[in-house]
DNA sequence: ATGATTTATTTTATTTTATAGAACAAATAT
DNA sequence: ATATTTGTTCTATAAAATAAAATAAATCAT
């Protein structure tokens, strides 16, 4: 039995997944994650983690079809699944509640 | 430049320093991070953790005095620094802002 | 049709984080 | 003294994250 719980990293790539619903792939996965964040993550770590995801349970892949567009080749398209949903509402519920224990730190300083 | 964001178990650790507030030292957090999430923490990944974020300028330490209880020796008290709270708040909105974006799946199903 | 370009995944190597457990230190209790 | 309790530090290993290069398959231009 693997851990159950995310990392930081496979956190919000999993989040990234479930915003580009069925447009996610990788490298659409690795645009979004620099849209969002701010942050850059290179692509082979990006398809690392979600071959990482994917063995956890956390998404599954299809392989989609090429596109006509130029270098369009077939992507490799993920989703997430219900025990991928599950802990990313985990994740996130442990540490809502720890937010609500230290209200004097979510007051915004300018 | 060491990188400034936070991986999953330093993020929960400094989260566990906030909610200690002045009682955050090692055994304390260890405990406090089970009851919180679940989750067992050996006590040396959390010293390993918050030595890393003392050194990342995340947490500032302290020797207390020991207490008169049996065993007591002192501690080492851990604080927040104004950049881990500025790195807590950062994580957080981040994933917020992520969250709004799938309003689907916040939706508990029962 | 063949070579260049583009989109895309895979592979390899290294560093950083995380986990586990043992060792060490300093206090009180008996 | 020596046993027990509370506490930190050290060491070794596994897992996750990062970086960069290699490979693959498609289109475009000639």
């Amino acid at each position: 039995m693997g851990k159950e719980n995310l990392g930081e990293f496979e956190e919000l790539v999993l989040l990234m997944v479930a915003v580009l619903k069925d447009c996610a792939y990788g490298l659409a996965i690795c645009d979004e994650f620099k849209a969002q964040t701010g942050r850059v993550a290179t692509i082979g770590a990006v398809h690392a983690t979600l071959n990482r995801l994917e063995t956890k349970g956390f998404v599954a892949s299809t392989l989609g079809q090429a596109t006509k567009e130029r270098g369009g080749r077939r992507k490799r398209l993920f989703e997430i699944t219900a025990s991928g949903k599950k802990a990313l509402l985990q994740s996130r519920d442990v540490k809502v509640n720890l937010w609500t224990q230290i209200p004097d730190l979510s007051i915004q300083k300018i």
